[in-house]
DNA sequence: CTTATTAGTGCCAAAATTGCACCAATAGTG
DNA sequence: CACTATTGGTGCAATTTTGGCACTAATAAG
């Protein structure tokens, strides 16, 4: 480890707060920390943390340092960036993250598939509800549903996310058949909730085409698609859903479309979100491979649903 | 050693124009740079050098990386020279340029006094006639006569630089005591001549206070006033020489002024150059220290002269 | 053709780094 | 108000990295 690395060493455990958690998020010791925040000290030969036994400030020279820190990571950044646009063959680390649900059944297909292709690739996939800053955690992609609102980011749509709405023969059995979406709002409905994307109504066009809101009654609400899908199998509630958390539940005959005739408003769609910036062989590969698995016109995942094309377009 | 220095090691490779000299000029084996150099490429994945087995040139990537690499050396240049400026005390080590004869005469005995004061600075005095490039060389002062035509320096005058023109009693003997300069001009002369400084005509002022040149019998011509003076005082020429070279021939009689009444040009002034940029507390405290030892009004050596305010005035 | 110089490699000693165990100080907690 | 957990710092031993030497292969120069 040399000056830069001290440096941007430096900036890390400052932007982390404490050199505790940039131990942890580097996985070593604090006590290498703490020496070559030393050593950085003495090599400048400026003190650049005020310490109290259990936490520091910045000092004058400190906070001068964090911004020159903070240019060489940028000019570093870019170096390794242009590097890798001379890479033939993909190289690296690829940084995915993903919600739970998009990753276990569309992003870890096409990472085996991949891997396979391209050995010398390492793959990182994240999977969790929260968007995360993928700039300052250094993703390559991330898989959403919606847009970023961060402007610096890149999104490109990869599929299009229907919604529908299922209830298994119980819970028909149980409640009737309702034929109208009033019948509907009133039955205990489980849906999708997450800190992103939130599904707590149904979004539809009425006869005279008018975009109409109906609240739903919603008794359990999960970010995560297979509880989501347990809940609606169970007959207590029906669900709400995207299309890609079903497998082949429909065609079993185990959940059935509900007011299949009501012209459902198509939820936010899937999409691919990378930095702004020129992307590494690895990235563009990956991104390709899966707009690939997941088909350019109709989703996989409405491939296992009959006549899904029929369902809810009024 | 980690990426960074192993991209500034690339860009000292290249600017050196072999590995070879890279290695020497860091007093490290060559083997380490190859194994480093190599390590890069590993790094980056990316072929920086095309190798013949006894030269190299550089590749796109290559080149690209140089491009970054110098970017990334002037950065943490400025980083440096920013903590620098926290500096209480002097720190570090002072690199200082000199001609010979003002680094021994001048520069020597301010070091000797300051290292007395800051015993934390070490100090690197190089010694030549060939203006050298400061910047890239990391020279923190340079002490010459004359100033430097680079504008991306600061110079700063800190002494008159006269002449005089001088001759053994042994040489009046010979010669006979020249009373016009025309006389003078027929008179074997020894003068000052570096690549950066030539003196080999005299410039004075005539009655109507107009301009005048007037060459000179130049039969011995050094970059160094020791031999000079050596010369003038075997009695086998006169010498036009700066005043500083003088200690105390004059006063003791083992030279003599020639044509007092001769009204004679200023040659050069005597100037310290340094970088367009902010200096380290080192380097200030040295430039005031040797403005100090040379004296303000009248330059040290000046003092050694008997009545030498009132020589070559006219 | 010979010589000298270049970059590269394997090996081993030396130097630097890391992680563990432990300490002192302190903020938060019951 | 004591107690616990967490913080940054230090000494020491193990590991990793580095640097230098000897040697090779290739080639430019004389």
């Amino acid at each position: 480890m040399d000056t830069t690395s001290r440096l941007l060493l430096l900036l890390d455990v400052v932007e982390r707060g404490s050199f505790a958690k940039a131990a942890l998020a580097r996985n070593i010791d604090r006590s290498v920390i703490s020496k070559q925040i030393s050593r950085l000290e003495e090599e400048l030969g400026v003190r650049l943390l005020n310490r109290t036994t259990r936490s520091f400030s910045l000092t004058a020279a400190g906070a001068e340092m964090i911004k020159k820190a903070t240019q060489l990571r940028e000019l570093l950044g870019e170096t390794v960036r242009l590097a890798e646009n001379y890479h033939q063959e993909p190289r690296g680390v690829l940084k995915i993250t993903a919600s739970t649900t998009i990753g276990r059944r569309f992003i870890q297909p096409v990472i085996n598939d991949f891997q396979k292709r391209f050995p010398q690739v390492e793959v990182e996939l994240h999977l969790n509800e929260l968007l995360v800053d993928i700039v300052s955690e250094g993703f390559d992609l991330a898989f959403r549903i919606g847009e970023p609102k961060d402007s610096s980011l890149i999104a490109r749509k990869i599929a299009r996310n229907r919604l529908l709405l299922l209830a298994s023969p119980a819970f028909i059995d149980t409640y009737g058949m309702p034929s109208t979406i009033e019948e509907l709002a009133k039955l205990p409905s489980a849906s999708y909730s997450s800190q992103s994307v939130k599904v707590e109504s149904i979004h539809y066009y009425d006869e005279q085409n008018k975009q109409c809101e109906q609240k739903t009654f919603s008794t359990f609400r999960a970010n995560n698609g297979e509880v989501l899908l347990m809940k609606a199998l169970s007959g207590t509630a029906y669900v709400l859903a995207p299309a890609f958390i079903i497998e082949n539940e429909i065609k079993d005959g185990l959940l059935i479309p509900l007011l299949p005739k009501l012209k459902l408003m198509n939820f936010s769609d899937m999409y691919a979100v990378y930095p702004h910036r020129d992307l590494p062989v690895r990235t563009r590969l990956f991104f390709d491979a899966v707009k690939d698995y997941l088909g350019y016109q109709t989703p996989l995942w409405e491939k296992a649903i009959p006549d899904f094309e029929k369902l809810y377009q009024g």
